[in-house]
DNA sequence: CCCGGACATTGACCCAAGTCAAGAAACCAT
DNA sequence: ATGGTTTCTTGACTTGGGTCAATGTCCGGG
């Protein structure tokens, strides 16, 4: 089985080829079966805390299904998400430990991981799959720079609308078209993950949530599900150049 | 010449070796020739600004001397700078275009560039060249991520003392030397720029830096000279963990 | 030495977002 | 259904940092 097969889990990477498959595509079938040699599984439930430290955590990971976050944490408490995990997404380095996060599954969890030294080893023996990891790592320093425009430079309901239009695409990716029009998703993130994203606190998150609403920019069905009558407008909020800057 | 050794220019590599060496340190002879023939100067004028979109600027380069900055820019004009260039950082990504950044040379800037194309051939080449420039994307991730938690969180106070702390950190990197007690660092940058850096206004940077000064924590000589009579007070301020996390 | 322009400081005022606190909705497990 | 818990909303009030505007300081060139 191929890293980018279905397991028992209902959404492995099939749902979400593009990074999985990624690591593989240019992959030889002895290197794919190097890779699934090495490769175990690890489920984790909503609200479960993961102190990634580099050195204590010895191996790196891929979301298959669920979503997480990723986050800086300063000692007096003060938390700042500075990551979403999506399924296919990639936590952990290679490579001697970086700085510490917590991973905290916003939802049930399932990670595929793979051990440090042998996923090393694999690497200098496949280039494609240092190559290829080098690619997701310059997407997600794009993203987090994008990321740090939102934080430094807009303003709360600026925020809301980006934060929307991310898992709007998000969503789009999933079924292989361009976000657009009407569109219904689901919010994976409570308010507090939501503001902890965004740099904000969740009454402020809550209000410009009303706000948006009130304004007719969208519609909540329940808490979790938001409906987005007009994708183009709600770009207009976020103060987005129109295509969308975030890859990831 | 290797890439690592002294130019004309008044600092080349020898000078910050840690980064540059590192493109070359675990090459061979004809790999380090292979990366001298491809290799070209540019300078650029300190205010000078470069549009660095994937598509336009055919070529990667690392700075040699001076500082600059990296910016996002927003439709009607709002600015974050997401990164400082000092000498030995790395700009441009080979592959595919990624989001377009405005480069901003603080003082004189001299870079040595990489033409795209043969960089990349060089790179799948040299398996060694695309390992090191894994790491240090990783480091720039880390550094990018501990930056949206200062953005996100942090006090304007906090954000003056946190920056402060990674000028001095560099300055004494380039020692050799760990930072500690009384330390006199040179500002690369107006208060524009540090307030570009910050998420905040350059009002609002000048007033901490006075209220930093009435209280004693730093000293000012001139408008770019600061001298900080004691490190460690200065991170309590900062509120980072004593180690000081930012690696690059 | 003095002038002009760029850069920096300081003050007065304002507002977006934070804080504190009370309820309301949704979501369980019995 | 029912009660208890968690999550979300809303209101009243405060405040950190933004905005606008006036000065001040530094530095290079004539």
């Amino acid at each position: 089985m191929t890293i980018h097969e279905k397991v028992d889990a209902p959404m492995q990477c099939g749902s979400c080829p593009i990074r999985h498959r990624a690591v593989c595509a240019r992959c030889e079938a002895d290197e794919l079966a190097a890779l699934d040699a090495i490769k175990f599984y690890r489920s984790f439930q909503a609200g479960q805390t993961v102190i990634w430290a580099g050195d204590q955590m010895d191996f790196v990971a891929s979301v298959v299904t669920g979503v997480a976050t990723l986050n800086q944490v300063m000692e007096d408490g003060r938390t700042q998400t500075v990551g979403l995990l999506f399924p296919s997404d990639f936590v952990g380095r290679p490579g001697r430990s970086g700085s510490p996060y917590n991973v905290v599954a916003e939802t049930d969890l399932l990670m595929c991981c793979f051990r440090k030294k042998p996923f090393e080893e694999l690497m200098a023996r496949t280039p494609h799959i240092a190559q290829r990891l080098l690619e997701m790592t310059l997407d997600e320093l794009d993203a987090a720079r994008e990321w740090m425009l939102l934080l430094g430079r807009k303003t709360a309901r600026e925020k809301i609308a980006s934060l929307l239009a991310i898992i709007a695409r998000r969503d789009a990716a999933l079924h292989l078209n361009t976000p657009s029009g009407r569109m219904v998703i689901e919010l994976p993130l409570t308010r507090e993950a939501m503001a902890a994203y965004l740099g904000l606190t969740l009454e402020t998150v809550s209000r410009q949530m009303s706000a948006l609403k009130r304004e007719g920019l969208i519609e909540l069905s329940g808490k979790r599900t938001v409906i987005i009558p007009d994708y183009e407008a709600l770009m207009i909020e976020a103060g987005e150049d129109a295509d969308g800057g975030l890859p990831a």
